[in-house]
DNA sequence: GTTAGCACATGACCCT
DNA sequence: AGGGTCATGTGCTAAC
């Protein structure tokens, strides 16, 4: 057995019954009837051998091959609609240019690892000074010791990061804001309006240092005490923030309204999101001082060295879970960025074939709607759109309604399959009526057929989810079982009122549990 | 045309084949082969009137009859197995009790809508304090006043805050840590070596303040001046951190290592996560003056008048943001969770089923495996079991892994649909050479029947994705050509070596994409 | 000691 | 002005 192959929950092996009692598991259900063994295998089946996580899944690749819809009866397919286009639905045509996502996608896969050190100079990306490093700056006498983890005065100087130069290739891709600009536009940001006062362009404005615009190590000088001799606002130099944040490139491209942005706020194709340093958070001494007001002498003394050292232990185990944490942060959007290209698009094509994007660009005035909308299309459409299209909470939304949508469609699929297999097996003789009738069942969900009668796909996504992909045949009394069981009394999880900006009911999954 | 049915990129009706001069969309394929209308609807597919975003799904409902593997060549289900659990494969039986799912999602579902608000003491829970606040604090004739969002010194008292109820019903489930214990145990909870001083302890063993314990307003005595004389440390009181974070039914069941866990760590079954106030951060005058260790007459004066606004605003927009970022946190993390739900297990079997766990934890010993592992199951097995399955980036990893599966196994459903109504339909008079042949095709994949020779799903999730749902019958060569188009030349996204922790190629997806 | 998981609060940005 | 989304850094935890 492969390393890999290891079973979590495999005490009971789905061949001993014992372990199964009362087996609601549609495992041991038939699945070769009529002799069909489907070839289609879980992504579980084969003990793989150990592949690189992110080459699980092909981002990117050949979705529309995937895709389960091809009736327009089926699949309207408008997977990324939002209640807040209400108002743009009356002329349609304003939406269906400029998708551009493979663009986006190709321009995400160049190279893979990347690594990126913080600079020399002082850390002015992430200027948050926590409580604990004032109590412990004002009461030096009172050391938290018993943490597993003790936090110190910060005190260290800027240093020369060991960051650790982790490789993670992913670009954070749901990235809505114009942070790209900032960021690519590296020194010669210009102030803007709206963004007054980031590190960013501050340090291209006035500091010599550059913190973010270099992808390479230690841009700047490298001197410690070059300490920036302008009060930049603090706000923007807090840790936890939007300071120091990676650009995306999934709205690179759409993303164009300009504001704050550079002329070079696109970077080039062939460069890569992630290059920039992201310097750690680090508070000097003498920002500290100032910060609060009290002569920098307050400061020295025996405080120093220690605190120094603690300083230097935590700065280096924050940098290094803060890297973790990126890594784990790509990771995950990476995933719901594959979910997302897996989800249909309105018309029903998938965002990542090559071509989707030209043709929703091509004519777009072609349309039969009577050209209400034209090419009075908003500039920041595309971009809207490209929001709504990456919209974490809908993707994830979408994903699960999806998935839903498979199961039933492969137990719709597998009733069909079980019904031709029955007649073909001599047990009815309405060869002709089978295949004619349902030829004009064009109404979904009303089937009459009396096969379907156990499921009813109209609304598979309503209350009762029972679409089992083996179908369960005639049997449908354990789905049955199952459903009374596991739902009403039970499930119902979600009540809150939330739903996200983009989202529409649009999704289309009707509740039933509602009653 | 409702409200929702607003479609975003649907400038080209998929009636028009005008824009589509080269269509590679699926959609104009012939679905209705030999007059089989499918009845399974999409979930964008009905123009629903709006509802909560929260029911779009039921989670925790009967996501077992949902399961589209029935059989165990199809389906071994080992979703959630780890490189990790190598060790533990040759005693498989360690981890197949005790997972519970279904209790906690039960417990997780009781009452929906949730206000909370924060008590009326001084707020300990958050004292981070941004360079910003200490920047205003010592420099106040330089205020930060070009930013949209301007930040000034936090010397708002501790107020009764206008948390404003927000409503979210959601629990976050995916914490893997001991937060619960701290967190219910509110006042009780004692200290514990790893637990050094925690506001929620510190608050329990000796500051009178109930800042964490009571879900209502105001549990405290409302006093604003009533600070706590005790050093907190504040290591604890940051507001970035792990501090003031509700607990986790999805854990609450399986973690039970006790470690610093009041006996009251456990919520009653009736009793809801997220009942607790989480107060937003605050910074009290007091809190600072002792914090810099200056004297509290420091901050009178002047400054007091201009910051106690500048505070109060960002106080409550601080707030509203928190409520929303936390709203929109538990909306992603409940869609993780349902996509969780709707993933297989390693026996097939699905989460939520009712019963699933009890039989689980039924008959641990029976396996057939050898009993290796017996009952030295180690007491954190469970936990670790727990943190596995709820792993955000494994669930993610899977949901691409299963739709990626589902779609082929569509795929197949439909194309032995269209042979066998192609039989049917009187085209070849092997009857029996299509029903018996496949039977002994036990090997998946090698199908050699000859309709399946344009899909090899022996490996869909290899290097091309040519699952489509409705399989493009004979006419593979579109499928193909949108292959070659976007997935050898654009694909790969994913590069980097990155893997989380606890996923294994146990997931099983090989990729072919690697030669 | 290292790596990883999570929730959290926050700043920047966006749109309405 | 408010609400929404995102990335980030953090603290805490567990496991290796």
């Amino acid at each position: 057995m492969s390393t890999f192959d290891t079973h979590f929950f495999s005490g009971h092996t789905p061949a001993n019954p014992l372990d199964h009692p009362t087996d609601h598991s549609p495992f041991h259900d038939d699945m070769t009837y009529l002799g069909h063994t489907p070839t289609a295998t879980h992504p579980s089946q084969p003990p793989a051998a150990p592949q690189p996580f992110g080459q699980a899944q092909q981002t990117g690749a050949t979705n529309a091959a995937e895709s389960p819809f091809n009736h327009p009866l089926q699949h309207p397919g408008n997977f990324f609609t939002t209640p807040s286009s209400a108002s743009s639905s009356s002329h349609r045509s304003d939406f269906n240019t400029g998708f551009g996502w493979s663009e986006q996608n190709q321009g995400q896969q160049s190279n893979g690892h990347q690594e990126h050190s913080s600079g020399g100079g002082s850390d002015m990306s992430s200027g948050m000074i926590s409580a604990a490093d004032l109590v412990s700056l004002g009461d030096l006498n009172n050391p938290i010791s018993s943490s597993t983890d003790p936090r110190g005065f910060h005190v260290a100087r800027p240093h020369a990061s060991s960051f650790s130069a982790h490789s993670f290739s992913q670009s954070p891709m749901f990235d809505h804001g114009g942070y790209l600009a900032q960021r690519a536009g590296g020194f010669g940001t210009p102030f803007t309006p709206n963004t007054p006062f980031t590190p960013a362009n501050a340090a291209g404005g006035g500091a010599p240092q550059d913190y973010f615009g270099s992808p390479t190590l230690a841009s700047g000088d490298g001197n410690p005490l070059h300490t920036p001799a302008v009060a930049i606002p603090l706000s923007n130099r807090r840790a936890s923030g939007g300071t120091a944040r990676r650009p995306s490139l999934l709205n690179q491209v759409t993303y164009g309204n300009g504001m704050g942005m550079s002329p070079t706020g696109h970077s080039p194709p062939g460069s890569r999101p992630g290059s920039y340093p992201y310097p750690e958070s680090a508070i000097v001494e003498d920002d500290v001082a100032s910060m609060v007001g009290v002569p920098t002498g307050f400061l020295t003394g025996p405080i120093k060295g220690d605190a120094t050292q603690q300083a230097e232990k935590r700065r280096k185990r924050r940098e290094s879970h803060n890297a973790v944490e990126r890594r784990r942060r790509d990771n995950i959007n990476e995933k719901i960025k594959e979910l997302a290209n897996l989800l249909p698009m309105e018309d029903g094509s998938f965002p990542n074939v090559t071509g989707a994007s030209e043709r929703r660009n091509s004519t777009s005035g072609g349309d039969g709607e009577g050209g209400a909308g034209g090419n009075k299309r908003s500039p920041g459409a595309e971009a809207k759109l490209e929001k709504e299209r990456t919209n974490k909470g809908i993707v994830l939304s979408k994903s699960v309604d999806h998935i839903r949508y498979l199961n039933a469609r492969c137990a719709e699929l597998e009733a069909r399959n079980r019904e031709l297999e029955m007649v073909l097996r001599g047990g009815g003789g309405n060869h002709t009526a089978l295949l004619n009738t349902q030829a004009n069942n064009t109404m979904p969900g009303v089937n009459t057929q009396g096969v379907h009668h156990a499921f009813n796909f109209a609304s598979p996504f309503g209350g009762q989810q029972n679409a089992n992909c083996n179908g369960n045949g005639g049997g449908g009394g354990m789905v049955a079982k199952i459903k009374e069981e596991g739902n009403h009394g039970s499930g119902h999880v979600s009540e809150d009122e939330f739903m996200p900006r983009g989202f529409g009911g649009g999704g289309g999954t009707r509740l039933m549990d509602e009653s």
